[in-house]
Order: C-alpha cells, then sequence, then structure tokens
DNA sequence: GCAGTTTTTGCGTTATACGAGATTAAACGC
DNA sequence: GCGTTTAATCTCGTATAACGCAAAAACTGC
C-alpha cells in the first residue's frame, strides 16, 4: 500500500501505455507483463483497456501504438503555440542558418525534442522527430538545458546518471562534462563534437523564452561544415536571434 | 459496473489526461472533475497521479501538460520510421512542390496531422502541428481520408457528424459531401476550397503506403495560387509522385 | 500429436476508488 | 478590514473494483 493520493491503477495503465516505446513497438501481453513487472492478468486488462480507448491496436496475438497517442502530444502543442507562433520562427531562421533547427526541453534526465524545422531542400535528417529522446550529456542540446539548471542539479544528475559510450569520443570523466556544462553556461551557448553521433557537431543556445519550462534552440550538421571557427560563431550568432525571437514572441 | 476486462479507473485517468486539450490547458481540479463527469476527489487522485508521474505539473492552483506527454508521440512516430523515412521525403518534395506538406491518418471522425514538414522559406504556416484535429468533412485530407474508407464507413460518418460551418463555403449538404468523396475516391485526389478555413484551397492524394493505417499526403496553399487549372494538376502529379515514394520507402 | 507457452477465466482477498461531508481557501460585499 | 458566501480542496469510512493466484483453455512450434 502506498501513498492514498496515487491510484496505483492509473499509473500500471500508464506503464503499460509508455512500455510500447520505440525499442519495442509491437508486443504481445505476456511482454507486456514482462516488460511492465505486472501480472498478466492485470497486464491484459490494462491492455485492452487500452484498445477500448483506441490507443492501442491488436494486431494478431501483438499489439501496437495507433495514431490517436498523438493527440494527447497535440494538446501540449497546441497548448503552446507550437504551430502558430514557433514553427514560423524556427523556419524562417532554419533557411538563414542552412541547417535545421530543432527546439528541446528536459525530461528526467534526458533531452526531449520538443520542435524541428528541418531544411526542405536537403534529404539530411538525424532521424529524430518531435518527442525524440536524446541523451543529456553527451548532445549539446542536453548540455545547455543543464546549464540552464542550478548547478547543485546538475551534479546531482551527473553524479546519478549511467553514462554510455555513444562514439570513441564521448567524454565519460564526470568532472570534464561538468566543467562542459559550466562553460556553457558562462557562454551561453555550447559546442559537442562527435560525442552522440560520429561525425556531426552540435550547437545550442538557450531560448531566452520566460515560458514555463526551460527550453534551448540547437542545430546539428557534420562536422566538416564547421571548419572554420568563424562559421561555428556565424552560426550560434544567427541562433541567438532565433532564441531572441522566439522570447520576443511569447512562445514557450 | 461494466466488462470486466476493462479497467474503469484506468479509462477515468486517459479521460482527464484528454481533458487537457488546447481548448482547456490550464485546470483547476473541479474544472476537470466538471468536464470529465467524475467526481472531485476520484479527479483529483487522477490529476495528482499524473503529476506524479510528471506528465501534468501544479502552478497555482492550476495544472497543465508537460513536455513529457511527446514521449508517447514520439514512441509512435519512432516505431514507424518517422524520423528516419518519412520526414526527408517529405522535405524533399516540399521543396520540389514549394509548399509544406502535411501527412494525415483518419482518427475517429477527424484528420489527424502525423507529419508536416513546412517550407523554410517561408513564415506561413497554418498553424497546425502533430496531433492536431482536422475536420473530416470539410478538409481536403479529411475527404480523401474517408475515400480510403469503405462507403458504408463514410456514409455512417456523414451521417452522424455534426456539420459546422467554418466558412461561408463550407459544404453543409450531405449529400454533396458524399459525392465529393466518392469523386476524390474515383479521381484519386482531392481538392477542397476554402471551406475549412477562408481562401485557403487543400489538395490530398492518398499515401498508397501498404502500411498499418491508410494515410493522405496533403499540401494547402492560398486558393489564388492555384488559379490555373494547369497549376492544380501539376501540384497534384508532384504529390503522387511523393505519396509513390513514401509507399516504395516502406513507411506508414 | 505432444510439450511448451501464452492467454483467458474464476474467485477470494484486500487494497483502492468512491463520494458525502469536513476543511480550507478565495471572492465579495459592507 | 472583516464577516459572509461561495467555491475548491482534502479527509475518511465504506462499498467495490482491482489484484494476482491458480487452473483451464487456446494457441505455437516442433
Amino acid at each position: 500500500m502506498q501513498n492514498r493520493d496515487i491510484s496505483s491503477t492509473f499509473v500500471k495503465g500508464m506503464t503499460v501505455l509508455k512500455a510500447f516505446d520505440d525499442s519495442q513497438a509491437h508486443m504481445t501481453i505476456s511482454e507486456v507483463a514482462h516488460k511492465t513487472h505486472i501480472d498478466a492478468a492485470t497486464a491484459r486488462r490494462l491492455v485492452l483497456t487500452l484498445v477500448h480507448l483506441g490507443y492501442l491496436k491488436k494486431v494478431g496475438r501483438n499489439f501496437s501504438l495507433t495514431p490517436r497517442i498523438l493527440v494527447l502530444a497535440g494538446s501540449f502543442l497546441g497548448a503552446n503555440q507550437f504551430g502558430r507562433l514557433v514553427q514560423p520562427i524556427l523556419n524562417q531562421h532554419s533557411a538563414e542558418i542552412g541547417r535545421g533547427i530543432s527546439v528541446a526541453m528536459k525530461d528526467d534526465n534526458k533531452a526531449l525534442l520538443v520542435a524541428q524545422s528541418s531544411l526542405t531542400s536537403t534529404r539530411m535528417t538525424f532521424g529524430f522527430t518531435v518527442g525524440s529522446h536524446l541523451p543529456l550529456l553527451h548532445t549539446a542540446m542536453g548540455r545547455m538545458l543543464l546549464a540552464l539548471e542550478g548547478m547543485d542539479e546538475v551534479e546531482r544528475i551527473i553524479s546519478e546518471i549511467s553514462l554510455e559510450a555513444h562514439t570513441s569520443l564521448t567524454t565519460l570523466d564526470r568532472g570534464k562534462l561538468l566543467e562542459s556544462i559550466q562553460l556553457a553556461a558562462k557562454l551561453g551557448y555550447c559546442v559537442v563534437h562527435g560525442e552522440f553521433e560520429h561525425g556531426v557537431t552540435g550547437i545550442a543556445v538557450p531560448s531566452d523564452a520566460s515560458g514555463e519550462f526551460p527550453s534551448v534552440v540547437a542545430v546539428s550538421d557534420v562536422t566538416e561544415s564547421y571548419e572554420a571557427e568563424a562559421d561555428l560563431k556565424t552560426v550560434v550568432v544567427k541562433m541567438k536571434r532565433c532564441a531572441a525571437e522566439l522570447a520576443q514572441s511569447n512562445a514557450l
């Protein structure tokens, strides 16, 4: 028995729903039960409830998410004016910078992509969408997000998080990570070379928006495109312009 | 008491979560209770549970969605390869067509935006995002979606749905709507002029993808831009090319 | 066809959701 | 400012719905 203010059934239900992540999109009832550590009979009831509500659909003996789950996301995006305010600004600055722009927020100990504008002239994307989780410590957007938090929170996360080497360049030294985040806080921008995806450099700046959730504006490109130090500086300046406009628009 | 396979608590919990739509993003517990027709005490527990799970946050006496809700959407998008397959194709064709492209699926009696590529060179967007609900009967994408369904389903929806006049051009005659959908099914594309937003013309074609959910590719622009009949035909041809590529990629 | 697994059902137990009422906080008038 | 009204929030005993075991049924793969 736990807190009387928390509905354990609802918690289990959301656990089941969350279990359908991109690592396992199609699951049988027993797989759900295994993954969530919920009794098979209970898991079955919760899964059937989700089917009843239209969030899951059954095909054969497997269950998978339906597009309806996007409606919940749409509520958040709509409420925060992403369509009307954020997206047009991102589009314009994306064209000016010549690269796709992403906006991210901190979610637990992950960076969460909340908006994106990819260049229409290129097929290049990094395969992430709104709702994608990225590492906090080994991406520019993640470190910049941490730099916006209090340093006590940063130290807590750095010490708690398990470090995973995504590439040969991934920084696994917790002290160096802290330094990098402190530098980002001081400079007002963050650059990370190939620590998450090989050969890709990320740049992030705070969005400056005074909204409900701290957010950052981020750009990714192959490392060579920033060969000249001046190129990088130019991009940062343009990104800051984008951030300023987002802040001014009262979005986010 | 109802079906023993449906967890009524979980249903109520999801109802509460869904209640935070863009029409009411910030709600007190009693507002939630009122909107969902759930007892205030129960609503309170469910809301507190959502706060506990990090999907809602409390500010003052109001509750609102956190970005975490996007993670669930990300699972669906990731599982269906939206980032890696769909988005690049949309981006490329968006540039070729010279207009933003959307992909939509049918959700109950609404059209649901599941992917989008807006032109980066322009600030023009129609304010919708992934997860936005649009009318089925008064948009090109909606009618095209219906045209993919069986005609019995179409007739059911046309007769059940309540018709709302969004503009002075909105077709409110159920017979005419059926005709329009049948025409779309026959032609393989659908064009709707200013029935949802004044002065805006929408075009939709089936995505041809053999995936789990029927989907359409849609384009919107101010009506004048299609003045010449030839312009419209050209766009349709280009859209069909996009649809074919989506199908070929095994996305959707 | 058999041995395994998975899914479903029944049921006693117990936690848990319910909702009326108590408590607290906000809104208003004087 | 203070009492009064109104609404929102929280508490708690009780009814009930969810839990999870165990056993049956259904499906798989060999």
